[in-house]
DNA sequence: TGTCTGTATACTGTATACAGTATGCGAAAA
DNA sequence: TTTTCGCATACTGTATACAGTATACAGACA
């Protein structure tokens, strides 16, 4: 007798709603104009308000909404400094992944990102949307292979931050053959065993990331 | 006329709740071996469990709570696979802390780093948890002073899951004036100005705080 | 005595009801 | 026309009610 094991997988609807919305804003189906309100999200799913309302409450917490003084939640906004803040705090989560991959330095790893690179940077149609998920998968791919879930749910948790404006997208026109090049830089820092080189590497290509942001800002 | 503003200060009972719980775990009002409900808590607090609810589900999401399989919430624990990784994140971000500050390597902010190290250090009875407290309280003025919002709710979040098992806090017996130099120390370390060299200095702090805790594992 | 099965209970997740507060709009007053 | 005030309404926070599920316990059966 050998049955599946039913996955006790506590799956509430607060979890539905969450992922629904996160997807929503990611896709750009919710802009920076809609509010959010409690009512008639549940009406339009057809529940009741509480899970509505516990979703909504954990965006916010995480940083991705932010309550509209008319009541209701709309997409948080960011200022300037903020945005660098932001990067900084990218600088330390990745800039720390890099150090312990270099530390590592296990060619069976480093394989392993060497492969997603080259899958992720294959973009079919090269949209600013499909450019910053790519470029997302490719610095998660570092992190996770680290093997840290702290480490990782950081990294989610300031690029969910970013996820409404495609922020570390960096700019329309981008250089995608320039940035793959980038991304092998990456990787082959992380191979010659130096963490502190390592480090480097990883903070100033958040930094250029950052720059051209800014320009991005300021040109458009 | 001249009237006070009244803070909107959108206060709910939910934070209230949030609050006294984490005060009651820090204090270790709240221990290993007790299991919270909501119904009971809401009679305890003579409100209605939504509140309680709410602060309850934040702090699983936190870490700090984990649910308990017969029902209710108990004290996360980890294992020591875990504690290392904290210990890693916790590098990431006090680490690149420290590479801002020596960047900026501002005399005043030294100053006000240095002083409280020398008010902090001076505990009047040298409990495990009055240690803990002056600790954190010290690490989180580096952070403090990087004026970075985003590394210092990382801060935050990593060391109040830690703070149901004074994780971070060293050994009971700890060697106080020995932690004291080693906290002048980084100071130091950020006073070279050499970014490169403030990180390790950390990270080595850290990784060596670590290993204390092991043996206090191991040994107690 | 040990194992199985039915039932009570404990606790949660979701829905709904209620009350308070802030916002915006329209009517009255200047 | 412009300003001020009051009221409707929009929306939230909190309380309560309801139903489902899992755990524990007790009694039946081997």
């Amino acid at each position: 007798m050998a049955l599946k094991v039913i996955k006790p997988e506590r799956r509430r609807l607060a979890d539905e709603v969450y992922d629904q919305l996160l997807t929503a804003i990611t896709s750009g189906d919710i802009g920076p104009d809609d509010r959010l309100v409690q009512e008639k999200l549940a009406a339009e799913m057809q529940i009741s308000r509480t899970p509505i309302r516990e979703a909504l409450l954990r965006l916010e917490q995480e940083g991705v909404l932010a309550t509209s003084p008319r009541g209701g939640f709309v997409l948080y906004r960011m200022d300037e400094g903020e945005v660098k803040e932001l990067y900084q705090a990218r600088a330390a989560i990745e800039g720390q992944a890099a150090r312990i991959l270099a530390h590592h330095n296990d060619p069976q790893i480093n394989a392993m990102i060497r492969r997603t690179i080259e899958t992720e940077e294959d973009i079919a149609s090269p949209t600013v949307r499909a450019y910053f998920e790519a470029n997302r998968k490719i610095h998660r791919r570092f992190v996770e292979l680290v093997n840290n879930r702290y480490l990782l749910e950081m990294f989610d948790s300031i690029w969910n931050r970013a996820v409404s404006f495609q922020l570390f997208a960096a700019i329309e026109n981008a250089d995608l053959s320039k940035s793959l090049g980038d991304h092998m830089a990456l990787l082959e820092a992380i191979e010659t065993g130096d963490k502190g080189h390592a480090l480097e590497v990883f903070t100033d290509h958040i930094q250029a990331g950052f720059e051209l942001q800014l320009e991005g800002l300021a040109g458009g």
